[in-house]
DNA sequence: GCAAATTTCGGAAACGTTTCCGCAAAAAAG
DNA sequence: CTTTTTTGCGGAAACGTTTCCGAAATTTGC
């Protein structure tokens, strides 16, 4: 009652092991008859193969790997949202790893993910990643990788992104265009691509508009220092009159310290931060985010890495994919 | 270069394939100097083991699936957050799946997932649910199933919940207490236990203080039906003075509409919702929560699935725990 | 009407583990 | 000094597939 497989079923039918996998797996070889025949009894019985067999035998086991750094967090809930539809619809399966920004919690779970368990992985790479070995071995193991969002620069593999540098840019320019004239930049303190390309982009937009009044504030996970790096930015005699938030939690953070410290949004601070929370427009007041195309990415991310599982080439514009983020304006950069 | 498998590691040492395994997996009936031996190699060239082949072996694949309606939402990714620690820390594997609250993909992932590629399975049933079949056959065929927050009821298997009733009836006392007189409740349609719970809560605590002009709106996946029904509910000559949304979604649809028709929260409407939304405390205004357990429903749902995995005994209090949700008083209840 | 090609299937090897069974050599028991 | 037990290991079966290699039976070619 427990197990029918392949032997079972060939038995009943008279017929050989291999002749009732062919038939199920519609091979031309096989009548047409009998492949009615077996795949009869399969449903009946409720026949689904055994995937460690097959995947032992086969080496390949329609499965992949997505690790992220968080998972309680909008953009990467969406990626997977993503990734998860493109892979049902093709009939794979996706395991899920979290590094909570961990080196070596990401060094332990390529390590153990290169013998077999997935056909491939995506990452997006903990921003406390500073060392690349872990990442350089497994793609020498020749096994399928994606990049996504958090890349890594020095490893040659497809990546999808988004425009960081241009979406900064244009975060920095609206700050502008609304009248700031001094606009601190909460920077994630890491050697992260997404971290330099945002920082290029807000620099890029001062240079632009002549100015050279940077302020680069680094923050990090703890949220009490952001919030006293913050507080302290926001007392001092250079308070600015705009705050640009390289991610989502820094800008809560900084919505925090403003409503601790009685500082009106937009009238005395105008704020603008990545993020991919819909809520942001029912914050008080509505946040203006630049949004990334959180779905898309996983979308994208996942197509190309089965294309690479199933050997299909990959067009000259898959191995750098950037999608736009879009700057959505609202209330805390109003006037 | 390529596959270190085991009968390279035993051709190497000039051992039996079956001492390397054993060795590897300090087996008692090998001799400390073989297993050094042994393992030094097996560390040198970075083996490790085949899953599918140990998997097939063993019958076991130290995989687990959690099967969620959604992921793009707090409560679920916390969920995540919680199952996967656990997992980790046992070494386990974790598979995602996402049924977008579709009953016939529901179906078809229990019927993939009942062939061995997990040792159990935790859900969240999708609230389109109303034939259980596909869920008392998971069940039958004797793998280990936990239920989490949208529990089964019909089905006799360990579950992890919170307490719904209690819950809303604290969230529906609190109403009262601040002074509404009528309060409608949006709540979730489908015949999900969660769903009886919370109206049960509502109802409840409506009854003990002599109320009898229970106000239930239906609402469901799609916003502009859902804002709809809200905007006619708030216009009608019976508009209540308080909502309690019975799910996250539903808070936010008040809100926008609110919003549209220039209704004052708390003046005109108190308002609380369930919601794992942590920036429920920047909205305008702020908005009261009951918020769930989510990271502890996972991790404790996961436990259990594991205890029943390694076949441990269950503790009498473990086949149905509930953890107390906690409720947050923020302006949009206050007066 | 006979050789050749095709169709349809069976047997067995192979994937890489784990584990059952057996068997020497060494140690313990008597 | 013999018998039993223990220790340490090797050989081979087993898990359930897929696939290679035939091999009858049927059809086609000439």
């Amino acid at each position: 009652m427990d197990n029918v497989n392949l032997k079972k079923l060939a038995e009943e039918l008279n017929l050989a092991v291999s002749t009732v996998s062919r038939a199920l797996r519609d091979n031309h070889e096989i009548s047409q008859e009998t492949k009615d025949r077996v795949k009869a009894l399969a449903a009946k019985l409720g026949f689904q193969p055994n995937p460690h067999a097959s995947s032992l035998r086969q080496n390949k086991s329609r499965t992949i790997a997505v690790v992220i750094p968080e998972i309680q967090n909008n953009f990467f809930s969406q990626v997977m949202n993503g990734v998860e539809d493109v892979a049902q619809r093709k009939g794979y399966h996706v395991l899920i790893y979290l590094t909570h920004d961990d080196h070596n919690r990401e060094k332990e779970i390529l390590q153990v993910l290169r013998n077999g368990r997935v056909d491939g992985l995506m990452i997006s790479v903990s921003n406390t990643t500073t060392n690349i070995e872990h990442l350089e071995a497994y793609r020498q193991s020749g096994m399928p990788l994606v990049f996504f969002d958090r890349v890594c620069e020095e490893i040659d593999v497809p990546r999808v992104t988004t425009d960081d540098s241009i979406a900064a840019f244009k975060a920095t320019e609206h700050l502008l265009k609304v009248g700031c004239k001094k606009i601190a930049f909460l920077s994630l303190a890491c050697n992260l691509s997404i971290s330099s390309g945002r920082r290029s982009g807000y620099l890029k937009a001062l240079a632009k508009h002549g100015l050279d009044n940077e302020m680069i504030i680094e923050c990090g996970t703890d949220d009490e220092t952001n919030r006293q790096n913050i507080r302290e930015l926001l007392q001092s005699d250079q308070r600015p009159d705009g705050i640009f938030a390289a991610v989502e939690k820094f800008a809560i953070n900084t919505y925090e310290v403003c409503h601790e410290l009685n500082i009106a949004i937009p009238q005395q601070l105008k704020l603008v931060g990545f993020s991919n929370l819909s809520a942001a427009a029912l914050f008080d007041p509505p946040l203006s985010t630049i949004v990334q195309p959180a779905y898309e990415i996983g979308k994208e991310a996942a197509t190309i890495l089965f294309k690479i599982v199933e050997k299909k080439m990959l067009l000259p514009n898959e191995k750098r994919v950037m999608i736009a983020s879009e700057i959505v304006e609202r209330k805390s950069t109003g006037k």
